[in-house]
RNA sequence: GGCGGCGUACCCAAGCGGUAAGGGAGAGGUCUGCAAAAUCUUUAUGCGCCGGUUCGAAUCCGGCCGCCGCCUCCA
């Protein structure tokens, strides 16, 4: 297996630590707001990870954090006059709204920064004993000239980066690029008790902390969004192996921005579309479908159009579940005549295959999902041959199930075709009931069979105009939601 | 200014040294009472431009053009 390391630029072979374990910490969301489909990349990136390397076998201890507290909390709270931890708490639960309908697992733990004081404050302790840090009147920095090695992960240059900072700076720090450890609370906000008076910890310190304490000093893979890796990861890895003496990470992992206009979606820019805005007008399966649909690392264009690309393209495979699973309903008296099916059996048994080497390639989902839609491809061939017979029966029984496990671990494609349908209906507003539209199809057969066919259309041209394609097939007539 | 990335058909997107996956859209055929779905054919002798290396290059090297990101909170 193969994983591009930030660290190195590089794509490296995966060696975890442990036999057979790996462990990951990615880093999860600030809770002061929902989130937007930025933060829905990183989430399914990370998951997806996860899920391919239990598939793969191993034991994978996977922490996601929450970051619920910090200088945007405190500024929710006061807005909204309400205490800072009910803003952190409520985010929580939307962020858990938002995850669960998007097929993102909880993770092993999901450690936040509040609960994990004191580990915090024992590492400052340790930091400052070491003289990687210093406190002054109560605000602890790391100073970051003790770190020989510090902008190894962004590649940056110390003396670049002082004189092209363009950070506010706080004259008390001994270099403008040292950064808190702790802070100093002010009145009225939200503190902790610590050897240097009341604050609360700085951004980077919590993920040093919690990853340290639930995966140890040294542990495998450490994700999250690009713009993640400087400052917040560069300060981590620094401020981690200052305190230990040993290599914190093995892989760093960072997935690429969504953009809009070819811009990055951000809060400060303004142009982002929140999770919840998505899921009004399309399936959850579409946004995962779609993200997943690129390679991580790449920059994704977000769009309408691109999400009803990617719509029409889940469409597909449920119209060939539909399908497939009409054919199984099937009375199969076992018939003698032979039908091509080397081209299907081949597909199905290089899938698996394909899958594997796809992901293992640094988790390129794109060739996943391709490979997917050529086994689709194979047995819409297959039924188009009218194939009869148990042998058949079991030949296509067999491709699902392949089709399955690939897509089971992609956590896409989990639906049942009326769930599909009835998503459908849901996000594309349909002005009619499934009744309506069955009373609809009953009076068009009336007219089938009566030869009336100038009424069979003008019933199938209305419902049409309402979204809804009709399909006749032997016996009976279909519907589905026009994409 | 420093560092990094990207540019593949009408749109999206894989491929990263061996002769262009996959999805969407368009056109035509098969199937159908008509449709839809499915399927077939078709849409890049071509992968931003110009050179070079190589038996062979989207793929490696050099230059140029265009776009974007990080350097400040950010997934």
């Amino acid at each position: 297996m193969k994983i591009f390391n930030t660290l190195s630029g590089k794509k490296e072979d995966f060696i975890p630590i442990r036999n057979g374990r790996v462990g990951i910490y990615a880093c999860g969301v600030t809770v002061y707001d929902l989130c937007h489909v930025g933060h829905a990349r990183s989430a399914i990136v990370f998951d997806t990870i996860k899920r391919y390397l239990s598939y793969a076998g191993y034991h994978v201890d996977f922490i996601r954090n929450f970051t619920d507290i910090d200088d945007k909390i405190i500024k929710r709270a006061k807005e909204e006059a309400i205490a800072w931890d009910e803003v952190s708490a409520k985010y929580i639960d939307e962020y858990y709204r938002d995850m669960d309908m998007l097929g993102v697992d909880r993770a092993t733990v999901e450690p936040k920064a509040t609960e994990h004081i004191a580990e915090i404050i024992d590492i400052i302790k340790g930091l400052i004993e070491k003289g990687y840090a210093y406190n002054i009147n109560g605000d602890v920095f790391f100073e970051v000239e003790r770190f020989k090695e510090y902008g190894k992960l962004s590649k940056k240059v110390i003396e670049d980066l002082e004189s092209g900072a363009r950070v506010e700076v706080d004259d008390r720090k001994k270099s403008p690029l040292d950064f808190a450890l702790w802070k100093s609370s002010k009145e009225g906000e939200p503190m902790w008790e610590s050897p240097w008076g009341y604050g609360r910890p700085g951004w980077h310190i919590e993920c040093t902390a919690m990853s340290m304490k639930y995966l140890g000093e040294t542990f495998d893979i450490h994700g999250g969004g690009a713009d993640l890796v400087f400052p917040h990861h560069e300060n981590e890895l620094a401020q981690s192996e200052a305190y230990t003496g040993k290599p914190f990470v093995n892989y760093w992992v960072h997935n690429g921005f969504i953009t809009i206009d070819k811009e990055k979606m951000s809060k400060s820019l303004g142009n982002f579309f929140t999770i919840r805005e998505i899921l009004q007008e399309f399936d959850p399966e579409v946004l995962r479908v779609f993200l997943l649909s690129s390679h991580y690392r790449s920059p994704l264009e977000f769009s309408r159009q691109q999400l009803e690309q990617s719509e029409a393209s889940v469409d597909r495979y449920y119209s060939t579940l539909e399908r497939v699973e009409e054919f199984l309903r099937l009375d199969q008296p076992d018939g003698k005549k032979h039908y091509d099916d080397k081209k299907l059996t081949d597909t199905i048994a290089t899938l698996p295959t394909q899958f594997v080497d796809a992901m293992n390639d640094d988790f390129n989902t794109a060739i996943a999902i391709g490979a997917v839609f050529e086994l689709i491809r194979e047995i819409n061939r297959y039924l188009d041959q009218k194939p009869r017979g148990q042998q058949a029966s079991d030949l296509v029984q067999r491709s699902m199930t392949v089709l399955q496990e690939v897509c089971n671990v992609l956590n896409i494609f989990q639906k049942t075709v009326p769930q599909w349908n009835h998503s459908l209906m849901a996000t594309k507003k349909l002005p009619l009931t499934i009744n309506q539209i069955e009373d609809f199809i009953a009076k068009r057969q009336k007219a089938r069979v009566e030869k009336d066919f100038v009424t069979a259309d003008s019933i199938r041209k209305t419902l049409e105009v309402s979204g809804i394609l009709l399909e006749d097939k032997p016996g009976k007539t279909s519907w589905r939601v026009k994409i």
